[in-house]
DNA sequence: TTTAAAACCATGTCAGCCCATGTTATCCCA
DNA sequence: TGGGATAACATGGGCTGACATGGTTTTAAA
């Protein structure tokens, strides 16, 4: 599970090291892809072996010749960056894929559970207040999944759920 | 559950001993998550792995680029700082957390049922007199919902509830 | 040969792990 | 009911290994 948020950067000959927990995460496998965040952030996305696995299953479900599938094929599998993590720990990202981002030399790895982004320091910051803001507006949209999670068998929801 | 409160303090190293009755409410687990408190109070929020369970069931039950899954995956999940309880029951605070909520050295841990909150002394002392002041206005919102759990086996309500 | 990438090596810092101590609450027994 | 034994707990400090990071050598491609 991506959990987390990490600030780093590039060293002088363009390594990154993948901060440890999000390694752990990958459950020693090394092999990393990036794309262009799906949901068209100015960030990259990416994920180890298990979350390409999903999308390999998820376009398997597709048919063939499917407009979504060939968007998701696009958008996923052609813009992704196959990387390899090295034994310290570190990978190189692609120039290309650093200025999706707008990576120059500091980056944010964040955490988002089976994914993870990475964010130039100015854009997340701007992202993060964006969020902020949105709060008030989805308070609502939160609480009836919410209660629908601690009904089924959620950390309160075995003893109270009947009475909610 | 979490509850009652703890006044404690970091160590030269920056540790905190977490309270033995909230780790005893871990069940166990040894994984920890912070973030900022999720009402937005000034301090911090935290919970075990059960909470994070019931999280990422609501995420799951949410749609993958709903707003209101977005802020919620932001504010929880990439915020949260995931710490180890040590054998000895204490964990290292990050710096940004820290500053997150205030804390210099001294801090309370406060118990809310299922998570926690950690706050800076005197932030929380403001935070406690505001609840004081707000009392006698919310007190007709609290009746009504406690005496329809009451009423559906509360303590009271199977063995005096029809008496009352 | 030149250049770039990959593999390798080397170093300082810090988190995690272990051991030790003093204190307090709990339990048992006189 | 008082007092002593015991265990849980908070806290302090030392040590080791994981980790981030910088640089050098080797390999492969142009």
């Amino acid at each position: 599970m991506f959990v987390s948020t990490y600030e780093t950067s590039l060293d002088s000959k363009g390594r990154v090291s993948v901060p440890a927990p999000f390694r752990h995460a990958l459950e020693g496998g090394t092999r990393l892809y990036l794309w262009p965040a799906s949901d068209g952030s100015p960030c990259l996305e990416g994920g180890g072996d298990a979350l390409m696995a999903t999308y390999r299953q998820t376009l398997s479900r597709m048919s063939p010749n499917s407009k979504a599938r060939r968007v998701l094929m696009h958008r996923i599998v052609s813009k992704a960056a196959d990387l390899k993590i090295d034994d310290t720990g570190r990978i190189k990202i692609p120039e290309t894929h650093l200025a999706m981002a707008g990576v120059d030399k500091d980056l944010i790895f964040v955490g988002s559970m089976d994914r993870f982004h990475i964010w130039e320091p100015s854009r997340y910051a701007a992202f993060d207040a964006e969020m902020d803001g949105l709060l008030d507006e989805v308070q609502d949209d939160i609480e009836a999944p919410f209660n629908a999670a601690l009904a089924s068998g959620g950390i309160l929801g075995i003893v109270g759920g009947e009475e909610s």
